[in-house]
DNA sequence: TGAGTGCGTGACAGCGCTGTCATGAATCCC
DNA sequence: GGGATTCATGACAGCGCTGTCACGCACTCA
């Protein structure tokens, strides 16, 4: 900076003044201090920068994974934001218990961040209160977490309005199959299946525990178990709610290969609207992890404009549902599903490979 | 860290070498320094730690998407290589040409990073230049930069392996799908076209124009048109080499929807081993997006170590065939397609939906 | 025993910025 | 016209750390 200034011909602190925007400079002399920085290539230094400020500029992320639809998505729509604040990105990515016990004992972001956004990690209440004490905004992002600012989707509402969606359909058997998460992670949501409840009883549905299935994500075999329990009840459902595309798009593989018929024999509803829904042809409840993302990052830039704003915010996002080719009106149990099939195999074939 | 240092009744010298690992600390120095520095939460701050040691600690990508399969996946093999030599991974996400143009003009990395890694950016010399003279070491992720470290599979070694296992297939017919990029971003590769034809060549087939046709990714109608394109020749192929696995499930597909039998009809051939590619029971070369992030942090560690190393380095990762359903070998004309369907749709089905 | 060696520690400057205050010039108003 | 006000700019301290150097002590060896 000091050579800006010596070729600029003014001092330091007129450099300082004129790179960050400030009104009090003649129009000179800010011609002449940005001719000199660009002709030296000046950047200014983030680290001498945040020394005196107190700012660091820095937005941190804490991700469980990073080639995920989810956080992928989340990130795009965060990016645009925090560049718009003139704030930079860092990803801190824990990817297992040894990661996460470090990060949690060392807490790096520290004074090296003016924010943290946690991505979907089921914290224990010990970690939780480790980012208390962390004397930055901190912002759960997917998760309900109470006393804490986050946002997350309307999962009640979505569940509600998925299960609404198959009772329109006539469907009066209708399954739910809960992801049971990997330990650590916010996967499962209890929401859903509240949500799912609502809707049958303000249809009158009586609710039968039986329907309610768990498989593991990535375990098809635990895939293949729940969908058998569901079709040796002695009253099958009709429709399947299923709390999550990856975990629906492994149920329509496990159906399809056994020759099952979807949607003519059992309906399928995913949540999410993951990349796959589409190209598995899946019915779902949408959310926007891009919205998510955005509403993340303004909220974290809110948070750091306005130390003493209100840190408990929740801001919730809704869903709506995409019908596809997965859910149909029940057919009276006389329909032969064979005459439909032409129709429904260009509508819905989905994969079962590998 | 003065705190810290009266806490534990030291000088803050010596809590510096302490919390940096530094040998010459007695026993019984070191555990005051830990526990006081546990006591007090106290984390160094990478910004005054940086601004003397002129290191700043942190490793920068330049990626022109996030929710990407490629990008996440290599960012998952290159973060615990960073958390491993105590680097952080900073994102710049360039989504657009305004931001692009932005990050070339302003290069808000400069002293604000130990390296770059840029990623599947198709840039103009004149970006090339800026990002030379940023005084660090930039690694070129998943592209051939002439002149500069980069990272990438062999790609004429996995298209020459390919069209090998198509022809060892019978095939002789054999079409060539190239990926037409969006401007701005490589993702077209003339190495995977030469070694097509270098196998082709050594096989004693003749090269023929009208057997490569392009296609645009997420424009469908280009994917239609391409493949009518090629059934409409009076010798059509057997075979269909796709330079992406993304476009591959596109012509499938495509294929699927009207009725054209894959494989019995037409084998196609992938490239990447995308996630999408076990779901649609997709043949294909397989790369491993995480081992090009792992090597491409280990080159950063590599010349953030030593600065003086060789700059132009590459490294040249091997790719290996994944054969799944959608090869086959090549059936005698005479042959009905009926009599192998059964099995075929177990092994095969694919999306078709949206 | 005294010079030499090595080790553990402290004092202090300074990294590159920004915020504060001082300064001088220009402008204003009664 | 002279004091008050405003504005553009400069001087300087100091943010929190690290690297260098100096120091003192214990130990070694001739």
């Amino acid at each position: 900076m000091a050579d800006v200034a010596e070729r600029a011909g003014v001092s330091a602190s007129t450099v300082s003044r004129t790179l960050r925007g400030y009104a009090s400079v003649s129009a000179e002399v800010r011609e002449r201090v940005e001719r000199a920085a660009r002709e030296l290539n000046f950047a200014i230094s983030r680290q001498a920068a945040s020394l005196v400020t107190g700012k660091t500029g820095v937005v941190a992320v804490l991700v469980p994974i990073l080639n995920s639809w989810f956080v992928g998505s989340a990130l795009e729509g965060l990016g645009p934001v925090l560049r718009a604040a003139g704030l930079e990105l860092v990803v801190y990515y824990v990817p297992d218990m040894a990661a996460r016990a470090d990060f949690f004992e060392r807490l790096p972001a520290r004074r090296n961040a003016d924010a943290l956004l946690v991505f979907s990690f089921d914290l224990t209440e010990e970690e939780s209160a480790r980012l208390d004490d962390l004397q930055m905004p901190v912002i759960y992002v997917s998760q309900h977490a109470e006393g804490r600012a986050s946002v997350y989707v309307d999962d009640v509402a979505g569940a509600l309005g998925g299960t609404r969606h198959l009772l329109n359909l006539g469907h009066r058997r209708i399954g739910f199959l809960r992801a049971i998460g990997v330990s650590g992670f916010t996967f499962s949501s209890n929401e859903r299946l509240t949500g799912y409840r609502k809707a049958l009883t303000e249809a009158g549905v009586p609710l039968d525990d039986d329907l309610v299935v768990g498989a593991v994500l990535g375990q098809d075999r635990t895939v293949v178990e729940a969908v058998g329990r569901l079709l040796s009840l002695q009253q099958p459902p009709t429709a399947l709610f299923v709390e999550q595309d990856e975990l629906a798009v492994a149920v329509l593989s496990t159906l399809r290969t056994s020759g099952f018929d979807v949607p003519e024999r059992l309906s399928v509803l995913g949540f999410d609207d993951h990349d796959i829904a589409r190209w598995a042809g899946l019915s779902t409840i949408a959310q926007s992890p891009t919205d998510i993302g955005r509403a993340a990052g303004e909220l974290a830039c809110a948070l750091i404009e306005t130390p003493d704003a209100d840190r408990e915010r929740h801001i919730v996002l809704p869903t709506h549902l995409i019908p596809r080719a997965s859910t149909a009106p029940l057919m009276p149990p006389s329909a032969t599903p064979e005459e439909s099939r032409g129709a429904a195999s260009d509508r819905g074939g989905t994969a079962s490979g590998a």
